[in-house]
Order: structure tokens, then sequence, then C-alpha cells
DNA sequence: GCTGACTACTATGCTTTCCGTAGTACGTCA
DNA sequence: TGACGTACTACGGAAAGCATAGTAGTCAGC
């Protein structure tokens, strides 16, 4: 089942990141708390340095109230664009594998 | 995009069959028919041997009006119980994403 | 009876992504 | 000072999809 989260995680990140700004610890346990899209670091982080290496979200620096500093990531405008072509495919995937589902109104399997 | 269809392959399979029986060559042509799930010979073949070694399907042999027999594929018991699964997760894939997407009803951008 | 086209499947190697495990470093509080 | 939570980094492995290429069976037409 993990593969089926291959590609996914980007889509994930955009979206969480339209609703606002955060960052990478605060991702991970926003994302552990859905079971089927529970992740760890190891997951995050380089999807995350990915995104910011094509130019998808910005990094600002942020104090933390305990800790280190933390990097705090938003979405830019190639982001959103991205995000909206995202969304499309995603929607595409949806209704293709709808279809296969329900391959015409003729047959109805007991 | 390739990325997204990390473990999907299986599912369309699994469904694909529930429809009915059908061989290699067939699935491909009708995956080919939907944009977002398009795939060639080199990712079916190797998924339905995955799912015949596992079970999860039946093969049997038949003529082809052109060309060598075909193998047809059906799907068993097993097949099923593991289309429902599957279904299951995918839902909760579904599920989970769009709960990031609609964080909360009382936020609402432009 | 040979060529070409279509059918049906096989083989190999590459790429990407997720993820387990481990480690580093910062800061507060006792 | 040392234990604890925070925030991130590094490395290696595994699995799936996919491009490319190849094998082989059957039939049509000349």
């Amino acid at each position: 089942m993990t593969q089926l989260r291959k590609g996914l995680m980007e889509l994930c990140l955009l979206r969480l990141l339209r609703g606002g700004e955060s960052y990478g610890y605060e991702i991970v346990r926003r994302l552990r708390s859905l079971p089927a899209l529970a992740v760890s670091e190891s997951t995050v982080y380089p999807v995350l340095a990915r995104l910011r290496a094509e130019g998808f979200v910005r990094v600002r620096e942020a104090p933390s109230p305990a800790g280190p500093p933390r990097r705090v990531f938003s979405l830019s405008a190639r982001g959103r664009a991205r995000l909206a072509e995202y969304n499309a495919h995603w929607n595409a995937v949806i209704a293709d594998l709808d279809s296969i589902s329900h391959p015409s109104p003729k047959e109805s399997d007991p």
C-alpha cells in the first residue's frame, strides 16, 4: 500500500500549504493524523526540498518557542499553478478509475 | 505524473477483471483509452504475473482468432477479497486528501 | 510459399519515490 | 548538566512503472 503514495506526497504538501504556511515538523504531525497518508520525516523533508528546488515553495526562517529555528514553507505563484495542474490530473485519475468500476450501465454482476 | 500510478495498476486490473475475464493485450488496449491511466505492455504484464503469483487471478488458455493463444485472466475468490481491501484503502486515500483541501469550514479562499 | 501485418507476450535495465534507521543540533527547564 | 522535546539531515534499500527491444504465432494477399 505504500506504493499507492508514490507521487502523492507532492500533492499532499501543496494542498497543505495552500491552507497557509507551515514547517516540516508540523506537516509531518498533520499527515500522521491521516491514516491513509501517514508518513515520517524521511518522506516529507525530501519532498519539501524538491518543491523548493523547483520553485514551487518559498522558505523563510522563523524562531521556534523551543528548539532550533523553523524553516517555514509557503506556496509560490508557480506552486499554485502546479497545484492546479496536479489537482486536475488527480481528478482525472479518480474519474478514470471510476469508469472502470462502472464500465456501462447494461452490465450488473450479482 | 507517472509516479502517481505506482500501486494503482493492481487496483486497475482487479477492477477491470471484476467486470469479466480478459487477456493481457485487451487490458492494455482498454487502459490506453483512459488518458490518466494509459500504460503499455511492459507495465501490465508484470502486474498480471504478480497477481497470478499471489493467487488473486486465475489463468486459462484460449485460442485467438488471429495470433498465438491468449492467456485469459479471471478474478479468484482471493482476488475479490483483495479488491475489496484495495477499494477501501483507495477510498481512504481520497477522503484523507479531501480533508486536506477542506481543513475546516471556516476558511474559504477566493 | 513467402512477405508483411497484426496479435500476444517476454526480457532487461533504468529511474523515481517512499521509507526505515540513525544521527545531529538547538533550546528550555529542572 | 543532563534529560526532554523540537527541527532537521544523511544514507541506503526496495518496489513499481516504463522505455526499448525482441520472440513467436496466425492469416491475407500476391
